[in-house]
RNA sequence: GCACAGGUGGGUGAGUGGUUAAAGCCAACAGACUGUAAAUCUGUCCCUCCUAGCGAGGUACGAAGGUUCGAAUCCUUCCCUGUGCA
């Protein structure tokens, strides 16, 4: 085990700069470096909707987001696997990070039932009876081979009251060893080329492996919060992620739990915001000591017509765009501001065109991953506390 | 010319004597969206007035007239559209 443990390669992240208590870093992964804060556009059915793979490397988007659940239904973990994991599934070199299934634990509450052991769900696809534990998650995490892998958890829900909060937090800890353990067993078995040496007694060149982060649940409880924290890291992960947040909670309360969270996570470690935020919040919570982030928002929104710019949001849809002339965003450098109008986007919109999202989306991601490095730019500076 | 079938709000299309200012869908307009069951969802959508409400009044189902306590719905005449036959 030591022996194997000496010849693994798995994630690496160094510190480079400070300015408050943000920082700028580098997480190494076996798909590529990562310049963090990273915001981490989110491809749950292995594509980020609207967008072509090359096209998100030319964005400059350094990791992707997928889903466990929705992989695990569709196409089938097994399926992905024999591609050599998402990876090589979906055509997509750099880093990937999956969620572990545990978000759609609180979001398709409907459909499903929580007992310790795990969860029964019913497909949103077919109906069909399906479940998920700590251990299969993990399996078919390491079947789909992304780079970071999400312990299995539960994200509780909003509002909670205390005893709720606390027993939603106790199974995600146990559930958290448990994903720990299986992992641990199996961390090796990630479908990616160059790992056929698996199971070699003295490996010849360095085994690529996964990393598992934790997750700090403890609703909007922040002494369950400074818990949850304290006992995931006594389990020990590479990383830490606050789940459990844009639940449907105020901005403010949020930003509470954030700002509660971190204090309690170590300082070498990288810190993974789920589920977040707006372009100034994503701004704001780097200032606050995270180092990544996702968010479905700036695709979602795109999507619906909604997009981001530096004088705050637009509604493309409006009929006050029907002849607007005028690049999206005059302070973007984006592809789609150098080259369309509004009156065109607006057009797309209002016509139903597939362009449209495409456009849009191509949009917004600019604009989240431009924000990001500025902020990076800014941290570089030293310029901790007043950002973009 | 004759025989059928029809003419409903921006469009389509329900409704065939009374909770019908008139379903549903589309269009239009506005809003929501934060580890994606989301190319989705919500609201408004004849006019005027106010104390802004399951509020008051007005106008409206091709046109005019009639029956009835009451008509988009029944009757008469006229106009128009489609199809078929001459």
């Amino acid at each position: 085990m030591a022996l194997l443990q000496s010849h693994t390669m798995s994630i690496d992240f160094r510190i480079e700069e400070r300015a408050g208590a943000a920082r700028g870093g580098r997480l190494l992964t076996p798909h590529g470096e990562i310049e963090t804060p990273v915001f981490m556009p989110v491809g749950t059915g292995a594509t980020v909707k609207a967008v072509p793979q090359d096209v998100l490397e030319e964005l400059g988007v350094q990791i992707l987001l997928g889903n466990t659940y929705h992989l695990y239904l569709r196409p089938g973990v097994e399926t992905v696997r024999r591609f050599g994991g998402l990876h090589g599934f979906m055509a997509w070199p750099r880093a990937i990070l999956t969620d572990s299934g545990g978000f759609q634990v609180f979001s398709l509450n409907e459909l499903r039932k929580v007992t310790e052991e795990g969860v029964t769900f019913r497909s949103h696809l077919d109906g069909s009876s399906h479940f998920f534990s700590p251990e299969n998650s993990m399996a078919a995490q390491i079947g789909l081979g992304a780079d970071i892998i999400m312990a299995f958890d539960e994200c509780t829900e909003y509002p909670a009251d205390l005893a709720r909060t606390r027993s939603s937090m106790e199974l995600t800890l146990r559930w958290a060893e448990r994903s720990k353990k299986y992992f641990e067993e199996h961390k090796h078995e990630a479908p990616w080329p160059g790992n056929d040496n698996v199971g070699t007694a003295a490996p010849t060149r360095p085994l690529k492996t996964q990393s598992l982060f934790g997750i700090v649940q403890g609703g909007m409880d922040l002494a369950l919060r400074r818990e949850s924290a304290e006992r995931t890291i006594e389990i020990g992960f590479p990383g830490y992620a606050i789940g459990g947040l844009s639940v449907g909670e105020p901005r403010e309360r949020t930003r509470e739990v954030v700002e509660a969270t971190l204090e309690h996570l170590p300082a070498d470690k990288p810190r993974y915001l789920m589920g977040v935020g707006t372009p100034e919040e994503i701004a704001e919570y780097a200032r606050l000591g995270v180092d990544m982030m996702d968010c479905v928002l700036p695709t979602r929104a795109a999507r619906h017509g909604l997009l981001f710019t530096s004088e705050g949001k637009i509604s493309i849809k409006q009929a006050r765009y029907a002849q607007d002339a005028g690049p999206l965003d005059p302070n973007c450098a984006c592809r789609i501001c150098q080259r369309y109008s509004r009156a065109y986007l607006r057009h797309l919109y209002a016509s139903n065109e597939v362009l449209a999202q495409v456009l849009n989306t191509l949009h917004n991601l600019s604009f989240y991953l431009d924000t990001m490095r500025r902020v990076r730019h800014s941290i570089s500076l030293g310029e901790g506390s007043h950002f973009p």
